[in-house]
DNA sequence: CGAAAATTTGACATGACTCAACTGGAGTGG
DNA sequence: CCACTCCAGTTGAGTCATGTCAAATTTTCG
């Protein structure tokens, strides 16, 4: 159930956790279900767990005072999900998580997490890590945003993440982008 | 010259630095005095420098096939500069930053950052925080960028930036929010 | 098969951009 | 103190990219 989670620790810090240390990280995480459109998170939650997908596909988005919804991350196996600002800040969350795919988590709480990042090194290691790598991803999607046409964040977008073209449907990515359906579709065709 | 950087430490971990570690802080921190419009980073260099501003503004941008500048980032005092992704994997930077301002930092290289990780428990809470207050902005600002429209996100920017009305020109906000000063020129006339 | 979801297409509206001209300071040097 | 330049900001006209709405078509899947 968990090795998936031992591998990713392996692979983003190069640290192979000891059995005893692979009991605790085992402990401090509960394994949960969701089944597709269940919701992980819903607006005016306080965000309580992140989690990392072992399987499926989730999605964070907000929802605008027209009842639009706009995408702010797609999410596959080995990524984490949750919304940091409330789960640190214990505020409510203005962003809603759902799976888009039958997903398996494995769940972790605030206080559990700092638990582990006393017993298990290789668990802060991973924190920064993963810190840093959002950090840049997101840069780049900040400057994306406010310096590439619709079509050069497509080709970007298809570039950096060609999987995700896979896995999900376009209306989704459009959002993603911060464009329409409608927009994406035109220009797909003119990319052929 | 330091005593802004421990101030900045103790308001963000609540952790005063005793003299000892304030000796090793300032060791680590090199002051460097930028003029304005000198430039701090250049794309194709290598970022080897995190700073932290003690007095003036800078900003980071981007500069598209057009030549067009796209703002990243505006920073003023107590605020950290740098570009991470660089500074992390040494690879040469896509960003420009310069000082908008005469500007007086403190920088420190990365090895000397992780030797004060280790030697300063508190500095390593501050990059925490650091990362988590960044995270939570950056996120809010993808949202912003993906789902309002221009005058809200102006809107939004005012609300939350006040103090950098003042202090960056309308050309420099706009760039930031990613429309052109005209737009955001008449988006102010509409606002009164 | 049939229903729901996703995608495409067309016509039209509009927000934002471009380009160019103009206005109004804030220095700067004679 | 004036003339000059530089820079920021404003304004207008025309254009373009993208959005909106509605309908048609294709795909997915129970």
């Amino acid at each position: 159930m968990h090795a998936a989670l031992y591998h990713y620790i392996n692979q983003y810090t190069g640290v192979t956790l000891t059995n005893p240390e692979q009991e605790l990280v085992k402990n401090a995480f509960t394994p949960k279900k969701l089944r597709r459109k269940q919701y992980f998170l819903q607006e005016g939650d306080v965000c309580r767990y992140l989690a990392f997908i072992l399987k499926g596909a989730t999605r964070q988005y907000s929802v605008d005072e027209k009842g639009a919804e706009h995408i702010l991350q797609l999410a596959v196996e080995n990524w984490w999900i949750g919304d940091r600002e409330s789960y640190m800040m214990l505020t409510p969350t203005i962003y809603n998580i759902d799976a888009w795919e039958d997903t398996e988590l494995l769940l972790i709480a605030k206080a559990d997490l700092h638990q582990l990042y006393q017993e298990v090194p290789a668990i802060l290691l991973m924190a920064r890590q993963m810190d840093d790598r959002h950090s840049m991803a997101i840069q780049r999607r900040v400057n994306a945003a406010i310096s590439f046409s619709a079509e050069k964040r497509y080709a970007d977008f298809a570039a950096t993440h060609p999987e995700f073209l896979q896995r999900f449907p376009q209306h989704l990515i459009a959002s993603y982008l911060g464009i329409t359906k409608e927009t994406l579709s035109r220009i797909r065709k003119q990319a052929i």
